[in-house]
DNA sequence: TTGTAGGCGTTATCAA
DNA sequence: TTGATAACGCCTACAA
């Protein structure tokens, strides 16, 4: 079995220096563009560098810049399709400030989530994002300061960019009451308790239209679509079913959907179901999806925007981004019994 | 407004040092857990860092000893649910060999594939993973072993840890042939021209079956759901259409059904629709989708066993992995030709 | 316009 | 068991 070899002396400038004939700290100057390197030896000093296949070594130049022109990001579950235009604005942002970017997925893991940002804190990043936290807010507070770190969502923290969460959630329910629904179920995220702004916004939205809480018809959603076929279940077994469901988000909803008709019941016909996120194949399920839009490009701006006036010593006020919009679509109806009389 | 401040000065081993009153290097080898450190030293270090809120400056570290212990992914789409899987399984080898893993969304592009390779190149990672790769081969080939690279899914390539593309694609088909289908469609993904293994196994399979290849059956998604409506009006304009089609991948096959029934065509009454992936909501579909699933896991897992064996300087052969498998659920039937006979 | 010198935080090696 | 030292690759004064 043939040996593998890699470099193993990188090109450094120190080599280009060599071979060009001048002192090391000129060709940083030369790499660097600098006015004060003679034309000719700033060119002989680009093409040797590429001729020889210099590569930069990021570790020295952060060592001594102390800053590594990096943002991390730390996302929940970086499948989650909600993420996606999340991060285009964060990269075109990112990118208007000459901030290269570096994602972990934490899959949701409280502890992956704190190695998340410790590992960008060893990388000395310029800044860290970290939208829908799962740590509890006594932990970044404990961070005090060590880097500019900004959440997305998470109403308690210092530094923030927020999505009026309740208001989107508020926007659903009042959608459902309109429609006549006075039984509505609503299905829990994996979020840390005491944080569940949708979960605030249910309860609110049916103390005002005066309608009783039920605990029965709190379900919870773990992320697997398992759970939803379980939820099918829990519906099915309730002697009172609800004539809505208020999902946690669309994957969820969209389950819920399906594990419903396994069990003949459709909807909206029988049950109504929506959704929260909007993801691509929300409008491409069958019926497709009511569910709430967030903006989150603009969220994903606004985190970088928000992080780069910090990096500059600002102290800017939380941004404001649009509201989110409600979404409807055809998985939610007129309840059985209004329908009827 | 309050003017932010970051910590201008992180503590050092040398603060700790002159905490404990011993020298760096002692305390670089407490905190290393080396025996040759006397057990209260050791302690009296270990608590004194954790006090002063120290933070391993990994800079510093990658510096001197001349790797970073990071694994760097280049992920093409990271929102698209076909990865899930394949992190889970990068991460948990990663964490066997005490590898961090870092990723960067190249969104498909090109050009952001290659500045994603280059920085982590500058970053000193242990190693990259690259799974399905846009960059032509010969960019690879440029980097000429500076880094440990495997590749996901390239023929190609020097060091590759491959799913066996054309035999999951000949399910797809051999299971349209035998539901009876001759006219069957095919729609090409964001493919670099010449890599497009399934089209390659859609030929082969006509080929085999006697069918000949009509160009007019191949359509093309770019990656957005309003090129499956575009597809879906270019099917509906055909003279004869194809009585069903193989898509490039879930998301386009979900498109591509959805537009259909806009167009009051049912699936798979009127025209059968196949996916390639089995992403998480493909069952959730309406109809569930006929589709192939890959071993994206072990994928994720032998990528990094096969980078950590490079990185020990051996040459690991392509490593074996599960074969895609077919998922026949109800997105597929007879032709309607066929039913009627 | 270019060179010299010192240091960024950490570690390995050698000496004590 | 611990300390001193040099080095990793790069950059920024400052000097020439």
């Amino acid at each position: 079995m043939e040996k593998a070899r890699w470099q193993t002396h990188r090109v450094t400038i120190k080599d280009i220096a060599r071979a060009a004939n001048v002192d090391p700290s000129t060709v940083t100057r030369a790499l660097q563009g600098s006015e004060r390197v003679k034309t000719a030896t700033r060119e002989k000093i680009a093409s040797l560098a590429a001729e020889m296949g210099y590569v930069p070594d990021m570790a020295a130049r952060t060592l001594v810049n102390r800053r590594s022109g990096l943002i991390g990001v730390v996302i929940p579950d970086m499948t989650n399709p909600f993420f996606a235009e999340f991060g285009r604005g964060i990269e075109d942002e990112a990118a208007k400030h000459d901030l290269r970017i570096l994602i972990i997925d934490t899959r949701g893991v409280e502890a992956a989530e704190r190695e998340a940002v410790k590992l960008f804190l060893e990388l000395k990043v310029d800044g860290v994002v970290v939208p829908m936290a799962r740590g509890p807010q006594e932990y970044y507070d404990g961070l005090n300061d060590a880097i500019p770190l900004v959440h997305v969502n998470r109403e308690e923290a210092k530094h923030r960019v927020n999505c009026d969460t309740v208001h989107g959630s508020i926007l659903v329910m009042q959608h459902l009451l309109e429609l006549g629904h006075r039984r509505i179920g609503f299905v829990r995220g994996p979020a840390p308790p005491g944080r569940e702004p949708k979960m605030f916004a249910y309860r609110q939205a049916l103390d005002e239209a005066g309608i009783h809480y039920d605990p029965e018809l709190i379900f919870t959603f773990d992320g697997t679509l398992e759970s939803t076929e379980l939820i099918a279940e829990q519906v099915l077994a309730l002697d009172e079913r609800p004539t809505a469901i208020f999902g946690h988000n669309d994957v969820s909803a969209a389950g819920l959907i399906h594990a419903l008709r396994d069990h003949k019941l459709s909807v909206p016909q029988d049950i109504s179901v929506a959704g929260h996120d909007d993801i691509q194949l929300s409008g491409c399920i069958d019926p497709p999806l009511t569910t709430v839009a967030w903006p989150m490009y603009e969220l994903g701006q606004q985190s970088v925007r928000y992080l780069y006036s910090l990096g500059q010593g600002k102290k800017p006020r939380a941004p404001k981004v649009p509201l989110p919009r409600l979404i409807v679509r055809e998985s939610t109806g007129g309840p059985k019994a209004a329908r009827k009389s």
